[in-house]
DNA sequence: TCCTAACAGTGTATATTTGACACCCTCCCC
DNA sequence: GGGGAGGGTGTCAAATATACACTGTTAGGA
């Protein structure tokens, strides 16, 4: 395939990631560490780099997560955001980013993937520092996304465990929300949803009775009505 | 600004419109002509053009509405709908293209704006030929996305006029949602919701009793519960 | 072994929302 | 002034949402 011609292409692309976990019932967000003077010294940003020539966006983005975030993109759901084209949101050169919305249970990162490094990290969701280019403006979109389709599909699953009870469920979902829901009530919901399958298992290990464990029974993302 | 280094700059961008709006409560979409052997010879596609260095995506849609499907942007709603970057999507070249949904009152348009020419036209939407390029793909996400969010918004107040009778605004649900709705339980709803300001005037002109003038409280799109 | 902390699991009563349903009113036009 | 076209209105039943508190089971430590 050919190439346009030069004058038509002004611009590079690039794919910007915000990576959601829970850990600990909090949200927090992967982030790099940034130091590029006289713009950007010593800050912090998103997982970002360059879309390359034989790739989609999507591709560049999981390749990004894993060379750039050290987070092994299978086990990561991500979907497209939005895409960002202002003229001077890098003010080194026109960058086109097309942003990703990420979701990857704690539980099933590696050791290295939990644990922070000298480029990358994991940062509490509502303690995120200012970023750089216009970072700030992606995670604070990818945050309001997430939290809103949490209410309306099953988003959710995306980001526990294959496995949990129903505790840890609602948990999940009071961290995306917020706010703290009624045990009975979420159950019942739950139970109306009619997206869970319990398991025969019960989760062991805790000084406290055993909970029964539950998966969702479809892993694609559904939408729902209401919670 | 500098320019990126030539062989990173490998695509081109181009911005895509897929612009809707209700005409005789029916939606209708806004086609171009196209006609490009070998790959398209003469078929249909979303008006779309190339984005400019000096602009963002947005700027470059609302361009494109004007210069190519000859709809002034300043009466149109566009939003942000998604990027398309398969490799090989425009078979010539390398190109990525972000994607708006657009929407436009039918009676806010004027007369040369409503008729065909030989470059655009007015394309009932569940009559759509076969489109050029990925725009069937683009098409179908944006009439899905315009049918989600008109349940859980006040997104509809951009594809009505200003001054609308109730049983307008019911017809233009009804319209997008492809499926009748009950009067008083709408009127009810809308009661309820509290975004219509009644007016002091009333629809004349047509033989009948002339129905109370609304208008929407608030020009932004809402979130709202449901419908 | 017994106590207790920690969490699992469950039901009811009330308020709110939804959905189905039909008739008379007003105006314009002929 | 009669007819046609659309305007405007209320009730009941069913479904759903919300508020609310106690008993049961386990692991761990005294």
């Amino acid at each position: 395939m050919q190439r346009a011609p030069e004058h038509l292409r002004f611009a590079v692309l690039a794919a910007d990631v915000a990576l959601f976990t829970i850990r600990d019932k909090k949200l927090y967000v992967r982030l790099m560490r940034v130091n590029r003077p006289p713009h950007f010294p010593d800050t912090s940003g998103l997982p970002g780099g360059l879309i390359r020539e034989d790739e989609t966006a999507e591709m560049a983005a999981t390749r990004i997560l894993a060379e750039r975030g050290h987070i092994d993109a299978s086990k990561v759901y991500i979907e497209q955001l939005a895409t960002f084209s202002e003229v001077t949101r890098d003010p080194r050169s026109r960058v086109v980013a097309v942003a990703y919305l990420a979701l990857v249970p704690w539980e099933t990162l590696s050791s290295i993937e939990q644990s922070d490094s000298d480029e990358a990290f994991w940062q509490l969701v509502e303690r995120a520092p200012k970023l750089a280019y216009d970072h700030d403006h992606v995670l604070r979109n990818a945050h309001e996304r997430l939290r809103s389709r949490i209410s309306y599909s099953t988003l959710i699953c995306k980001i526990v465990p294959k496995e949990f009870t129903l505790s840890e469920l609602q948990a999940a979902y009071e961290s995306l929300r917020g706010e703290f829901l009624d045990k009975r009530n979420f159950r019942k919901k739950m139970d109306m949803l009619d997206v869970l399958t319990p398991l025969k298992k019960k989760r062991t290990g805790v000084r406290a009775r055993p909970a029964l464990l539950y998966r969702f029974t479809s892993p694609k993302v559904l939408i729902t009505p209401q919670l």
